[in-house]
DNA sequence: TTGTAGGCGTTATCAT
DNA sequence: ATGATAACGCCTACAA
């Protein structure tokens, strides 16, 4: 009640010793069926778990993996950046954690306060899964030399770091390639990304990319850009109309802006798809629920978090290894805002 | 590189003893700034960070607190319950444990493997908040013997656990009255969630409160019941219709549900708000993108997490302290599909 | 302001 | 199959 009680006491209530309670809390072996049930009887009665700390020092695992993802600037009642995402990843990520006998402690970073905020918490886990956008360079840099870390971004490589990312490039030609293919669009603008986020930079270039095939020239820029933040998505699309622009179909970088973008379209009288069309990129809960509903593209947000947390664990177990990292395949949803006809779910498979 | 130094080799190399970098390091006082310039140096040259467990052995404190949540079926694409809220309480609860000096620790919980699931980390955290329907009751009672823990839900009075929730039953007395004085509705169905939600049945009490504060007969009983999912909102939508029944308007236990409704009403062509007024409660972030928009009940849930966290503070702080619970209040959110024009924001604020 | 030393509750190594 | 018994790395009185 008061006072946690020991594996001492487990094991003199037991008639065992604390090696074999130990034993047989860790699901090992080395003693008969007969001792391990008084051992738990003993552990049930007194309400007796191991202490974690005392385990993580004695075996030099915490049994903790940590996940840094960015602050979604919870201050304000502006939507800085697709919860979602965060939150499927960090699913994905206990569901990898626990499948190995661990657990996920969840760090928030704000850029700033990144180094301190993290550092008080590294001592206390095995390795971070570090989100795209959740520390500055070199803040993830210095933190690497302190604990294993995997990136969850596109780049990263120049740091030598593990990572894993979604195939952004990929997804992003496929939507492209749809509307130049099957639509027939030619004139298409894109609605681009912080200029410094990799993901942006990944679209773009796979929007290039299948403009490029397509026998078109590829612009050097982004038509607009906006932060990825719906508020972003549409003043972006208002600067594009704004430049007398009017294209047949705009590719947003992402989901948000895309439903940013929507808003400034109807707020102008042009009328989606049948004017314009639009794509996105994400699939939010809320695209399908739009109307039109938005044609975009799903990354695998889970497996996401899963694969970035196995990764962890090969590299807490060897960290000398080679840097490995790792490309999950993404795919295509059409639906209503491309042109296409009712609410069609996916199509295709992903790219590799 | 390999080996994680100590704080012996920061302690020597920064000439000091062990006590003073400890001290340093908790950022206590005792020590001159000299000294701790010397020590935060050396540190930082080993890229060492004080190690979680030792401290945590030493100290008799974790330093983490648990949060267990609802697992949400991750396996179909059925979303089976509103993620937005776990989330939300995630975050609430990572700003008040980090404002602690903390960290949080995330279970996810399927009924079933609650138990053991849980029990296979209670050992790393100084305590737990367990989420409504995380876990079953007995599960929740055998763990608050072995750790101290607050209950976000409603009920759990039974039980003598601390506990925090929304204001389910203001909340739905708020819209009902709403739809009953502004609009002019008699009469109005309610589709409940599952019958032994807590939240569920808080909203269906305010629900018939509403309705005998106007003067009206309540029913005893939910007009028709889903399971807090989209599917089920439209399923239970198609039996109301299929029974004959034509409410004016039509209070749902949650958004997700209402959503659900809106296509089942749409698909019988009947129309939102003109027909039949249609009310959520959680407000999700597709709400306000639907169209009609939904007019629902918001709910603090980043307050949620935090003052959770807070709660369960006070108690590991002070395990004999009597039960303490709070209650926070909720904002009507009025929007389209209740029958008022435009895209109207919150209106009022919450009950006590 | 700073140092000394015992102890925190397990795990892991060696025995038996 | 089961026991002794050193670590494990830090905190915290207690001293100086």
């Amino acid at each position: 009640m008061s006072d946690r009680s020991t594996i001492y006491e487990v094991a003199s209530r037991s008639g065992v010793s604390t090696a074999t309670v130990s034993r047989v809390m860790r699901n090992g072996d080395g003693f008969s069926p007969a001792t391990r049930d008084r051992v738990l009887a003993a552990a049930s009665e007194l309400g007796w778990v191991p202490n974690g700390p005392a385990r993580g020092l004695a075996s030099r695992r915490a049994g903790i993996v940590g996940l840094v993802f960015p602050d979604l600037g919870g201050s304000g009642d502006a939507e800085e950046e697709s919860p979602l995402f965060v939150d499927e990843v960090i699913r994905g990520a206990e569901r990898a954690a626990t499948a190995a006998g661990d657990a996920v402690l969840i760090v928030s970073a704000h850029q700033a306060s990144g180094r301190k905020l993290t550092y008080s918490v590294a001592g206390k886990v095995d390795g971070f899964v570090v989100m795209a956008r959740s520390l500055a360079d070199h803040d993830t840099a210095a933190l690497a030399k302190t604990v294993p870390i995997v990136v969850l971004a596109n780049h990263s490589a120049r740091h030598g770091l593990d990572f894993v990312s979604a195939d952004n490039r990929g997804g992003s030609r496929e939507v492209t390639d749809h509307l130049l293919a099957v639509h027939g669009y030619t004139d298409i603008a894109f609605v681009g990304g912080p200029s410094r986020s990799p993901d942006s930079q990944e679209r773009f270039a796979g929007f290039r990319a299948a403009l490029s095939a397509a026998g078109r020239r590829p612009p050097t820029a982004p038509d607009a850009r906006g932060n990825f933040t719906e508020a972003g998505g549409r003043k972006a699309t208002e600067q594009l109309l704004a430049s007398g622009r009017r294209p047949r179909a705009i590719v947003y970088g992402n989901d948000e802006m895309a439903v940013g973008g929507l808003a400034a379209l109807r707020a102008a009288r042009i009328k989606v798809p049948t004017d314009v069309a639009v794509t996105g990129f994400d699939d939010i809960a809320t695209s399908r629920h739009l109307r039109p509903a938005l044609t975009t593209v799903r990354q695998p947000m889970r497996d996401l978090g899963e694969r970035a947390v196995d990764l962890l664990f090969a590299r807490i177990a060897d960290p000398t290894a080679e840097r490995r990292s790792e490309t999950l395949p993404v795919a295509l949803v059409v639906r209503g805002s491309c042109g296409c006809r009712g609410r069609g779910g996916r199509v295709g498979g992903g790219t590799s």
